[in-house]
DNA sequence: ATGTAGACTAGAGTCGACC
DNA sequence: TGGTCGACTCTAGTCTACA
């Protein structure tokens, strides 16, 4: 152990542009996709990890494709 | 609830497209992921479900963006 | 409106074995 | 080669509450 997973959180960063460009609260989208609070509070400062469920769930709440979701993480970590 | 798991695994056929797709065995893949080959085969008979990290990998090794497999897999699930 | 924390349950992911 | 099982660990996700 020691390793303490940096888990490089991009995933977090996208979630709230996102969040923020559909003008949400994290308590409205926490609603949306039936989730409490704290856990988008979470995902978004990168403490937690979304699931492939949470993805499409919260990809549905922000009228996007999940795949855009991931490939923008994705894209950001790659360090772009 | 008596709603055990629909969860309608439709991330695990393509899974396994892709990786019939790249000529790999599910041990091949589980080398190149870097996980048991137990977990693979569980994927891809909707046992269980990734993370977005395993997604990350996955895509990696399969050689995809990691959105293209999260939208092939929504697309498949939406029955499309 | 957001961040964090503790205590908890469900499920991801490991490992090894056997069919 | 692929599927499953049991026992294990770690973390996603819950809930409540306080700053």
């Amino acid at each position: 152990m020691a390793e303490r997973r940096k888990s490089s959180n991009s995933f977090g960063i996208i979630l709230r542009t996102y969040r923020q460009g559909n003008g949400l609260t994290q308590e409205q989208l926490s609603e949306r996709v039936d989730v409490v609070r704290s856990f988008i509070c979470a995902l978004e400062n990168g403490k937690k990890q979304p699931s492939l469920d949470m993805i499409f769930r919260l990809a549905s709440a922000l009228e996007v494709k999940p795949g855009e979701l991931v490939d923008a993480a994705a894209e950001k970590s790659a360090g772009r």
